[in-house]
RNA sequence: GGCCAAGUAGCUCAGUUGGUAGAGCAGCGGACUGAAAAUCCGUGUGUCGGCGGUUCAAUUCCGUCCUUGGCCA
């Protein structure tokens, strides 16, 4: 990149693109990433995390076998139900798979809610120690002991500014600051310090869905319910029996409702209830979320909708016209 | 028709031995650096069912009416 500023006359050639669709969950993202994914030659990077375990398929929402056949889709169904995903690999994987798309000559579409993950891939997390299950099963058992408090403390002597930062009552971040500073025996704010990793070699446009509200929320509820409706307690079910009830996204949206239903604990009806309160509350958190990344080009709309879709593949054509 | 219970925040309810009220959930806002579809934080004025009465003062006591649920006819 250097070289390349002291060489104008050879920098003509910008980056390839990027689209990156954001929004909250049922906003359309998938039908919209097909739509500009067949239009422009483009290839699917899956961003939703449920979405990359295998086995999780109808409360992942992921895309039918007829949308996954029609163009190349990738990071579903990559990880075993039983292990685990996490926003380092998956930055990792994501930036490889990149530049796989890249040497194609195909445009990379980008397409998720997981605000996290998504940061790791554009901007790229600071070069932390990986996961010590050991440790976080210790931690865990403070935790459960002494309340999470304690482990507040425990930061407060290794680490007093990521002390400040981190509320008493929030145990997992707690548990993976502790787990920075012992593993890594340095304090997570030194490692703050060295920056983020961000992305190289792309021009990104990043899509964001935002429906009306109540209209979002409708449509929430009625995903949900049909998510019920076809099959996700039988999707269960099979997975506790093969995997038991350890697996992480279990605990997710509409399957941890699924899971309470299963086990007795509550009725048909306050399970759906309970899972589309749920959605509407990651809806939620997603849309903070968004609201603070930079240079998202809004849509005031779903993604299945015709203008919404037009709209996405006029800014997409205009941003690669002005390559030529 | 009679008796009993209940009517308090969008919902479920607590409470005030009379000085105009508070929790959970929802909603809204926020945080988020390897579990993130996770986790956590902040935010509560509402004719305390209506109308009368007693009182310096009533959501709280009394009367009456309305609504809902239960029991008896």
């Amino acid at each position: 990149m250097a070289g390349d500023a002291l060489e104008p006359a050879l920098t003509a050639l910008p980056d390839p693109l990027l689209v990156v669709i954001l929004g909250p969950t049922a906003s359309g993202k998938t039908a919209l990433s097909l739509v500009l994914a067949e239009r422009f030659q483009g290839e699917i990077i899956n961003c939703d995390s449920v979405a990359m375990y295998r086995e999780f398929d109808i409360g992942a929402a992921k895309p039918s076998a007829e949308e996954r056949s029609r163009l190349p889709q990738h990071l579903f169904d990559i990880v075993e139900p039983a292990a685990y995903m996490t926003a380092g690999e998956y930055g990792r994987q994501a930036r490889q798979v990149l530049d796989e798309v890249k040497a194609r000559g195909h445009l990379p579409v980008v397409v998720g809610g997981a605000g996290l993950y998504l940061r790791a891939l554009l901007e790229g997390l600071f070069r932390g120690p990986q996961r010590s299950e050991q440790l976080r099963e210790r931690l865990r058992e403070r935790v459960a002991k002494q309340g999470s408090a304690y482990l507040h403390r425990i930061l407060r002597r290794l680490d007093p500014a990521a002390a400040d930062k981190l509320h008493a009552n929030d145990a997992p971040k707690l548990i993976r600051a502790i787990e920075i500073c012992l593993a890594s025996r340095a304090q997570m704010t030194e490692m703050w310090k060295q920056g983020r990793d961000p992305l190289q070699g792309f021009r990104i446009l990043r899509l964001g869905l935002k429906p009306q509200r109540d209209a979002l929320y409708a449509r929430i509820n009625e995903r949900a319910r049909r998510m019920f409706d076809e099959g996700l307690i039988e999707e269960t079910k099979q997975l506790l029996e093969l995997h038991g009830d350890s697996a992480r996204p279990l605990a997710s949206l509409g399957y941890r409702q699924a899971v309470q239903l299963l086990r007795g604990e509550v009725t048909l009806d306050s399970a759906v209830a309970a899972a589309q309160q749920a959605h509407r509350n990651y809806a939620k958190r997603q849309m903070t979320w968004f609201r603070r990344e930079p240079e998202v080009v809004w849509l005031s709309g779903f993604g299945d909708e015709a203008g919404m879709q037009r709209a996405a593949m006029e800014r997409v054509s205009e941003v690669l016209g002005r390559r030529c």
